[in-house]
DNA sequence: CGGGTCGTTGACACATTTCAAGTTTAGTGG
DNA sequence: CCACTAAACTTGAAATGTGTCAACGACCCG
């Protein structure tokens, strides 16, 4: 069982102190062989802790490095020139903060921690080295960013075209799906989201989302204790959301295009 | 003087009837050499002409290709389960239309024209093939899709926490850069879309878009004629949107790391 | 124990949607 | 070239979802 594990929002209880990208979203890519690994590995950084609620790059900075969060969680987030917020990308454990850095100078968000994090940098330089040597790297980058492209897109359309209710239902079926819980019926796992957060996720006021946690609570469809989120009904909640995992998933239906 | 040329949408008056990738995104990135994009031409299918209003991809096809607008405008959209559409990407001339192909096996979205168009396609082995021949192929089509997470996340920012007049001026100020049209005080271009498919974009009601674009009209901020578009008043509609073009130009700025 | 963050509640304002007509524009065939 | 039709745009009135403002309570941590 993985549970605990994973609702520890841990990946990295690794048995040396080495850093280590087993488990991160880069071990997740179909295109990632051993090798790959290892060679990625051998360029990182030692890995730091950083506190909750660090800035840990921001917007229109140069980032020379690619952050990998090992372990905790951190949001991409932008501002409006009248002050309001908009996470853009929640970061889950085994996430890059800033893939963009690769061949962007300079970044087009700010990425803040949420809980305490272990984060390993990759130097960008060594990693497009290494991206032109072995193509299971150059792959497995093109294929992290094609998979932000792919939350990015479903999120313009809750965003754009979904009820508070629809975009609560779907970010909690989301983080269920992300954080491994595939399993039908019944979900656990922590949020370690103020619902002000969540409100910066959804495009909400922090007041609107307390209301609608409220409404589905009333409904039985979820439970919440501290930062832990019980998915009751998950059929019901993926209805109401309209929510279909397919668009987290590629990739491991094509592992057999792996080296 | 490129007015004309721009304002016709196209960017293939080439000299031969053959295929090529002069004038698109990918001869925009700074990481793509002259021999490289000729090795991409040389896989690139026959173009071939669609009519507005056809789906050129459907959302959940295994697409085994990639299809480039060399003319004309399609949109990347995604429908909700109870009929509501968002359109996540508008693609102007010399866009990818799925570049997503190139690793996934299912496309998230469905492309559909919204004028004539010309298209290009550029088989995915062949594509594949060469990004691990030339790295320079392989840093374009990541660059391509970082550019694309770029768009979409000033979208999310958008959508989340703009109001519809601020939304529609973004809109407007980021074609109006997209194609090209840098300068300052007035630009004027051809947005082939209906009012209900700006609505499609926005995130709103094409009821409600009316009502915007006559307000800004009223301001004299813009004017329109047809599908033509003028922006009277750039500074202005981009201190409305908050628009700031850095996450557009990337790439660009950082050409000298091109081989 | 005290102070701050987070969650909760109520009354009210307002942006946007909905519904249901019109009117204009563009395209098509006779 | 005109007549006809469908699509696009426009308008108004009413409904509604979400925001705003302001207060209070619960909890945690030092």
């Amino acid at each position: 069982m993985l549970d605990e594990f994973r609702s520890s929002g841990t990946l990295s209880h690794q048995r040396s102190s080495h850093p280590t990208l087993l488990g991160t979203r880069f071990a997740a890519s179909p295109f990632l062989s051993t090798e790959d690994r290892l060679a990625l590995e051998r360029v990182a950084l030692p890995a730091r802790s950083v506190a909750a609620g660090k800035d840990l790059l921001r917007e229109s900075e140069r980032a020379a490095h690619i952050e990998v969060l090992i372990d905790g969680w951190a949001c991409r987030y932008k501002m409006t020139r009248d002050g309001h917020r908009q996470i853009v990308a929640l970061l889950t454990p085994g996430e890059a903060a800033n893939l963009d850095a690769l061949l962007f100078t300079r970044l087009h968000y700010a990425v803040r921690t949420l809980t305490p994090t272990k984060v390993l940098t990759l130097p960008r330089d060594r990693v497009l080295a290494l991206a032109e040597q072995h193509s299971g790297i150059a792959k497995t980058l093109g294929w992290l960013a094609l998979n932000e492209n792919a939350i990015l897109s479903q999120w313009a359309l809750c965003l754009g075209r979904l009820s508070a209710r629809q975009r609560l239902a779907h970010l909690l079926c989301e983080m269920s799906a992300r954080l491994g819980d595939l399993d039908d019926g019944e979900s656990r796992f922590e949020l370690p989201l103020t619902q002000e957060q969540i409100a910066d996720v959804l495009g909400l006021t922090s007041v609107h989302v307390n209301r609608t946690v409220q409404q589905l609570r009333a409904e039985s469809l979820i439970e919440t204790k501290g930062r832990t989120v019980m998915i009751a009904d998950m059929d019901a909640l993926r209805q109401i959301a309209g929510f279909d995992p397919a668009y987290l998933q590629d990739g491991r239906a094509s592992a057999h295009l792996a080296p």
